[in-house]
DNA sequence: TTTATTATCGAACACTCGTTCGAAAGACGG
DNA sequence: CCGTCTTTCGAACGAGTGTTCGATAATAAA
């Protein structure tokens, strides 16, 4: 009995999860019925059931699936690295990266943010908490080294989350740059604004960079 | 019958809308049943129907309303303005202060973006395009001026509207800056982001300009 | 007061929803 | 083959959905 891979039931609740999540991101959670997602994992209405305890559990999978992922290859990518504003960029560049080669789980992880209650919500919470402090934090050692141009420290989180997890309104891995493109765009664009011309000096140390990130892959 | 004001049906129906659109805020639209509706405005179920035809066309109302004030307002605001910069700060500001004085409308207007189909939503979407169009030039023009830094104008755009669309998200009007320093920093962030440090030579001399545009307020 | 028009309502219809339950089928070592 | 545990399923339930319809009440015009 190999400890190496994933049981027949772990391997199927991905399945459900990420053909599930594709659903969601469609039509959104709440007009989603749960025989769409029956339809779309061939598994009988009530055979769902047997791996998840009601809809919303459902939705919370898939969310704290995606988000601890992120995190946790944010966490590794960040260790050993001290200076701040290489270790902002590194998270900018796991964000985008890991959004657009799972746009539909983080689709559903930005628009249903406020789709559950409860436990299941607080435990999301958390980690968006978590996330979002280590943001802020980021930014304020930034702002402190650097003598940042005076924008609020908040603001400037929030605004780079908005950057961020907009795009799934509107990018289209065909029609736009890929996401070394992306990603180098945006670092600009908010690293820029945030500290002024400075930032200017140290980018081209970090050209090259981007090219073992691209083959992150899902863990789906 | 004087023509100044609204007809006793025209402030029925604003009223109708403004309260719906702070449920739909709430719990949000797929959520909230037409009970819900009936309950906050404190009329029976069906004679909700003598406003509109159904729920989706009350959601339609809504953003229509909303969005329509938005790009209203603006075309006044930036008429007779030629220097493309300050138009884009006038774009930001206008839009800063509308949502976060109308936040359930503009929350609704962002959060439930493909929750229409149809004619209603083309309608809407028709809009929209209008106004990411009109920002999208500006940034060409902009850039074109001041040879800016690299940044590609569609990224940039919607960049911009990531920022200012994800404020429902965070911002509260209690705990953080008011509108004219949210508009401040926000600009600021993203202007200096786009075209580097040019910006800051220009930024004195619109100090004072949010105090008139402050007092620009709800159509409702 | 009579009309006509505008506005409101209770009751009901047809339908879809998430979820449950008991049974049956599949997997698999003995 | 057995027995056991895992996985799947059809059928149904009760609750809630958006919407309709005919009748009433309120308002204004005649």
């Amino acid at each position: 009995m190999p400890s190496e891979s994933q049981s027949k039931y772990d391997q199927k609740l991905v399945h459900v999860l990420k053909t599930s999540a594709a659903v969601f991101a469609d039509k959104g959670y709440h007009s989603t019925s749960m025989r769409d997602i029956s339809r779309a994992t061939k598994m009988s209405l009530s055979g769902l059931y047997y791996y998840f305890d009601s809809k919303e559990e459902l939705l919370f999978l898939i969310q704290d699936y995606c988000f601890s992922t992120v995190i946790g290859d944010c966490r590794k990518l960040l260790a050993g690295v001290d200076d701040p504003v290489r270790r902002l960029k590194l998270l900018i560049e796991n964000h985008l990266n890991y959004f657009v080669q799972n746009m539909n789980e983080m689709k559903v992880l930005s628009h249903e943010a406020n789709s559950m209650s409860g436990e299941l919500f607080k435990k999301i919470n958390n980690k968006k908490r978590q996330y979002v402090d280590l943001v802020m934090n980021l930014l304020r050692e930034i702002a402190a080294d650097s003598g940042a141009g005076g924008v609020d420290v908040r603001v400037a989180t929030f605004s780079l989350f908005g950057m961020m997890n907009w795009i799934y309104n509107w990018y289209s891995p065909s029609k736009d740059l890929d996401v070394a493109g992306l990603s180098s765009n945006i670092t600009r664009l908010f690293l820029r604004g945030f500290l002024g011309e400075k930032v200017v000096e140290a980018e081209r140390l970090e050209t090259g960079r981007e090219a073992h990130l691209a083959r992150t892959v899902s863990i789906w």
